[in-house]
DNA sequence: CATGAATGAGACTTCATTCAT
DNA sequence: CATGAATGAAGTCTCATTCAT
C-alpha cells in the first residue's frame, strides 16, 4: 500500500489558510486548495469530509493551541492582572507573527462559523476569551482596575481591537511592525487615550 | 399613471441589506434580494450592474451619509477633541441604532470589498475615520491626549473595538444596551481599563 | 419576460423517458437529458427538484393515467370478471403501444422507486393492481375462478409475466407483434398451457 | 503459511451479492463490497477486471449452475413435459430458497446486463430457457399442451412471472412462503385462473 | 499476493446574469 | 421600465481504479 507518507492533512490545512487568506472562504475552490497543497483534489477529502470543515479544523487549531498554552501566562502568582492581561495579548501576537495568513482567515472568516451551529471549536474560543475576562474581574476587586467597566463589552472591546490590528498588521506585515502595534494595544486597553 | 413608483432603488437596498445581513453576502441569493424587495429578479439590473456592486453601494451610502454628519460635531469649537471623539462614536451608534441588519452587514463584509479594488465608498470610510485621527492629533498637541500613540495604530483598534460591539450589540439587539456599550466604549477610549 | 411557451416539463419528460430507455436511469445524465429535450442544462431544474424525481414523475404520470382509465372497463356491468380482466391487459398494452420507451422504463427502473421510500405513485400503482385483484375475488366468488388460488400471488404473478412481455417487445418492437402477444397472455392467464 | 486463504474470490462474490441486493448495483461501490468481504479494496482487483464484471460473475455462477443441474430434471423419462416444467420450476426456486440476495439481484440487476455486449453468461441463461421451451415444443406435439401458444412468449411470461414472485418473496422472506408460491405458480402456469 | 492511500474524471446542482416578451 | 424563464459556467463531491509499498 502506498504509506500515508508525510503528513498530508497538515499540508492541506497549511494550504488552506493561504488559499483562505487571499480568496476569502467562499472564493476559495478546493481545486485551489488542492493544488496549493500538492495534491490531488478528491485526495482532501479523504482528510475533510467538505470544505466548511477544513475551516472548522483551522480555528479548532487555533483556538485549542492558544487554550493550551493559556496557563503559562496566568499560573505565575507574581504578576498583577494587568500583567497577566499583557500576557494574554502577547499569546495571542505571537501566535499570529509565523503565519500572517492565519491572522487573515482568522480575521475575515471566523464569524461565519461562530453564528451557524455549535462548533466545538466555539467552546475553546470563548474559554479562551472567558479566561481573560476572570484576569479583569480579579483585577476589579483588587481595585486595580476599574470597577464600572462591563465584562462583557470590555471582552468584545479589546478583542476586536485586536482583531482589527491583526487584519492591519497580517495585510502589510512588512509595513507595520507587530511589537510596535502590541505595545499600543496593551498601553490603551489600560490606560486609553487620555494623558 | 404608475402609482407609487416608489424608489425601488432604494427598496433593494434596504431588501438588500436584510437578505446580506442574515445569510452573508455570498449566502445570498439574487432571488432572495427580488422577493424580500417584491420585484423581478431582472429588475435589480436596471438598478445596479451585478450583486457586488449592490453591496457596494450599501457601503457607499452609509459612509457617504456618516462622513456628511460629521461636521455636525466637530465644527463646535467649544468641544475639546475628547468631546469631539465622543461625538464620533455617538454618530457611529446612532447610525445604527434603528437598523441592526445594516451593522451586521457592516461588520461581516465590510473586508470582502476593502482590499478588492479601488472602491469609490473607500474614500470616505478612510476620509471619515482620517477626521477622527485629526480630532486625535490635534488632542495630543494640546496635551489632551498620551504623546506616544501612533495614530494608525489608534484608528485601527477603536474602529475594531466598536465593530465587534456593534456586532454583539445586533445580533440581540434586545439583549444588550446600546447606550451602555456606548458609556463603556467612551470610558475606555479614553482612560483603558486601569483604574 | 420570456413567457413558458410550449409544454417544456412535457419536453423533458419525454426527453428523460428516451434517455433512461437507452442508458438506464443511473447511467442517464442531466446532460443527456437536456441536450435530448432541447433545453439547457440548469432548465430541467426549473422543472423537477432533482434527477430522481424525473424518474419519479413519469411513474406517477404513468399509473394516475392508468388509474383514472381504469372505470372505463369495469364499469361496464354485462362483462364478466374475466372479460375485465382482460380488459385490464389491454389497458396496460395500449398504453404502452404508442411509446416502447416508457416501457423499458416502466420494466427497468421502478423497482428503483418502489422500496425507497413513501412514494405518492406507488398508491395509484398498487390501487391499480389491486382493483385487479378486487376483479378476482370477484371471480372467485361467482366460482368463475380457481379458488385456492392466492390472490397476492397472482397478482405478482400476472404482473410480472406482463412486465416481461413488454419488455420483450418494447426492446424490439418491430420484431414481435403486440397483439400477438396480448393475444397469449390472456389465454395463458385464464387457461394455463394444458391442453 | 497462510493460514485459510480460503476462497477470496468466493467471498468477493458472496459479499458483492449482498450488498448489491441491500443497495442496487449502481448504488453499491467497491467499498462497501471490499468492506463486506473483509478484504482491501484494491484486492478486488486482483480476482475481477471491474466492477460490472463481479456482477456478470454471479450472473454467470448461477445460470451456470442452474444449467448444469438441468439434466437432473429431464433425464428422467417416465416424466410428462408437465411434470418436467414442475421441475424446473423446482430448480429455480430450490436455487434461490438459501439465498433472498442472490434472487433480488437477479431480478433488479439482469437486465443492466442482458442488452449490453454478448455476454457469455447470456449462453447459458437463454440456453436453460430454451431448454424450458423444448419441454413446452414437446408437451405441444403430445397434444398435452395447448397449440396455438407462441413459445418465445410463454418463455417471457413464465419467465417475468416467476422472477416477479422470487423478488416478492426475497424482499420479505419470512412473509411469503415460497412453498405456496411455487404450487400456485405451477397451477397457473398450467391451468390458468379459469376454472 | 495484499493493501488502502491517492488519483482525477465526471456527475449533479446552483445561481448570477441575460433577454424575449 | 418590468418581468421571470432560460441559460450555462463553475463548484463541490463521489468513487472506480491504480500503484507504491
Amino acid at each position: 500500500m502506498r504509506i500515508k507518507e508525510g503528513n498530508k492533512e497538515k499540508d492541506i490545512l497549511e494550504a488552506a489558510i493561504k488559499v483562505f487568506a487571499q480568496n476569502g472562504f467562499h472564493q476559495s475552490t478546493m481545486a485551489q486548495i488542492s493544488e496549493q497543497a500538492s495534491v490531488a483534489t478528491g485526495s482532501i477529502y479523504l482528510y475533510f469530509p467538505n470544505k466548511k470543515e477544513i475551516l472548522q479544523s483551522i480555528f479548532d487549531m487555533l483556538w485549542n493551541n492558544l487554550f493550551e498554552t493559556f496557563d503559562t501566562v496566568t499560573s505565575n502568582d507574581k504578576l498583577s492582572p494587568a500583567e497577566k492581561l499583557d500576557g494574554m495579548i502577547d499569546l495571542l501576537f505571537d501566535r499570529f507573527i509565523e503565519n500572517p495568513s492565519l491572522a487573515i482567515v482568522f480575521v475575515n472568516e471566523q464569524n461565519h462559523l461562530l453564528f451557524d451551529d455549535k462548533n466545538p471549536f466555539t467552546n475553546n474560543y470563548q474559554r479562551f476569551l472567558d479566561r481573560g475576562i476572570e484576569l479583569v474581574r480579579n483585577g476589579i476587586e483588587r481595585k486595580e482596575f476599574w470597577g464600572e467597566v462591563d465584562l462583557t463589552i470590555f471582552k468584545y472591546f479589546i478583542f476586536g481591537a485586536v482583531r482589527n490590528l491583526l487584519h492591519l498588521w497580517a495585510q502589510n506585515p512588512d509595513k507595520y511592525n507587530l511589537n510596535t502595534i502590541r505595545k499600543n494595544v496593551k498601553y490603551l486597553m489600560k490606560h486609553g487615550l487620555v494623558a
